[in-house]
DNA sequence: CATGAATGAGATTTCATTCAT
DNA sequence: AATGAATGAAATCTCATTCAT
């Protein structure tokens, strides 16, 4: 299994620095590859071909955000609990890599098409799960029962990716995971009953 | 002055044609130039380049959403009740012109970070308009008068942005405007004191 | 029509020449438009690829041959006149032009399938006209009436072209038209009733 | 001696197979490898390179075409009677071996002039056959005594050829030896004396 | 004003060959 | 002897922009 060799893990990440550091569309393929220690050859013995790259970035990272969340969801804790550990879990693990947020937030967009239909593909994971806290909330009676599911984790969503991205746009000027408690304000009374 | 010569919205409609039918990749300034009906090279004695034209787009098409808030603004109606037109008019505007929708949420944001950090400039105006209705609520005790004018900007937007940007990957599959009302309820039970 | 324009011209002979110097696979796009004194992209505004610049040399060339072919036909001479004409006129063409002989001979052969098969499409034009000699003896009686046609046709084009080859790989030591009334002599032998 | 281990022969059979179904710009040495059931690396303690490949590839194949040629004409039957058996074996050890007809008709063709040089040296040995069949033919007063022997080989050579290529081309669609007599009948007649 | 032919820089990917194990 | 992971050079084609007419 390719996935699990070091060098796969390496270009990876070299590919996140790379992209972060050059951009979207400079990232070639040979800046990938000098980020990561190999020839240019190699990539193509990892990866299919560029996107695959790209893609395989989006998947690995996004891992994270899946996994944390599966385990908050575990708790035994609230929903709305579990909402604003969802919340600052997000802020946290993009304010603990600028590399990465700039990756998702602002260089991964400029894909084509092709690319960010894979790339929402991947998203599903982690939106079906913010829907499993929603859902669990409206039957404990937490959040309002009457509202529409889909409508209530877009604009959860909506507002934390929206947020992130000022952020992201600001240069990382202030301090994000610090907006989170106000931000899941605002959010927990827009769904509560 | 170039923008009041009529080659210059000829221009402008043909390049969110081309780019809503074929992708922002796939836009030359050619098909822009053939979708218009006049040579390349015309194109250049209206714009600087083919970034000019694409913010231009922005501009251009912003400014309906700009004039209608400030009508809207100057209403004597309540705050919440302006925030409700304000999301009811941005649906509204994009539920009327699919291939606008399809290039402001989907296409333009392949666009380069400087071209981002412009379109970002233009959206400023719009934004100003939505801080001075919630600064307004605030005042009159209608919305909650201890919260980040700015994170609850960014919640409203974020919110409308994201649902937006759904429904346009949905292929418009559902009535935009019809969740309107959902919406705005979502949003104001947010933002209410 | 971008046939008829001088540039065409100029890139078809430019190529003849850049693969005639430089071999098949060393005749980069850059090479052809550096001989042909235009830029890189403007062979791509005469030619959809590098395929179809080869496949025109060949198709432009051969046109002499088949021109050349189709007056000898009208002639009012005997079949074998006729033919006699035609490995003279054959092996003067080449002769005259040694980068072209080069090209046809050694250097398009060593072309992928589908490009050869669209040399072979193009080669059937001239082989059809020399089936049309033999056919035209064969009805006279001046050859053998018994003989498969096609099988001539492929001793005749077999021999023409097999001596044609081992000339241009002699790298032209020799005068190729001189030869001529003896291979005439050889495949009229062998034709005859 | 590397010639009589068996790995040797494996991979040169390997390579006719992969050449013949991929052809000859995509039987890649990894290919050959694969086909030959042994690792890349391999290759090289039995080939110098992949062109030395391809030209062993032709010399232990035309080794056949030799052998039996050398047989034909110790026979103690007359020159014409050689040729025939010349043409018929020549039509035979490729009908029976349709993988091998393709590469040496087709596939082997596509390579560089350099290639082609050595492919030509090694067909050298078959070719001084064929020639002294045609001069005893000419000494024994059975061929034209005035005609060159140089053409009349290549006549003979280029005829067989051309049929043998044609009938690849058209995927042995027909019974190539069966053609045989006729092909025999064409050929000696241009020679007969 | 308008045209459109010409420009030329720039990047992904393949694959023969090597060499440490 | 055998392996196969790693190397890295090299070429086609696109497209924003210019400028002579």
């Amino acid at each position: 299994m390719k996935r699990n060799k070091p060098k796969y893990k390496q270009i990876i990440d070299a590919a996140v620095i790379a992209i972060a550091e050059n951009g979207y569309h400079q990232a070639q393929v040979s800046k990938i590859a000098k980020q990561a220690g190999v020839a240019d050859g190699t990539i193509y013995l990892y990866f299919k071909n560029k996107e695959d790259i790209l893609i395989s970035v989006f998947q690995e990272k996004m891992g994270v955000f899946v996994d944390n969340l599966q385990d908050i969801i575990k708790n035994e804790s609230s929903s709305s609990e579990k909402l604003t550990q969802m919340i600052e879990n997000h802020f946290q693990v993009l304010a603990k890599d600028h590399h990465l947020a700039t990756v998702t937030q602002l260089e991964l967009r400029q894909s084509n098409k092709e690319i960010r239909l894979k790339i929402n593909a991947i998203l599903k994971e982690y939106l079906a799960l913010l829907d499993q806290i929603l859902i669990e909330g409206m039957l404990s009676g937490e959040f309002n029962t009457t509202m529409d599911v889909r409508l209530a984790r877009q604009m959860v969503f909506g507002t934390v990716d929206e947020i992130t991205t000022t952020w992201v746009m600001s240069d990382y000027r202030y301090d994000l995971v610090a907006l989170a408690p106000k931000v899941t304000q605002l959010v927990l009374n827009g769904l509560k009953a």
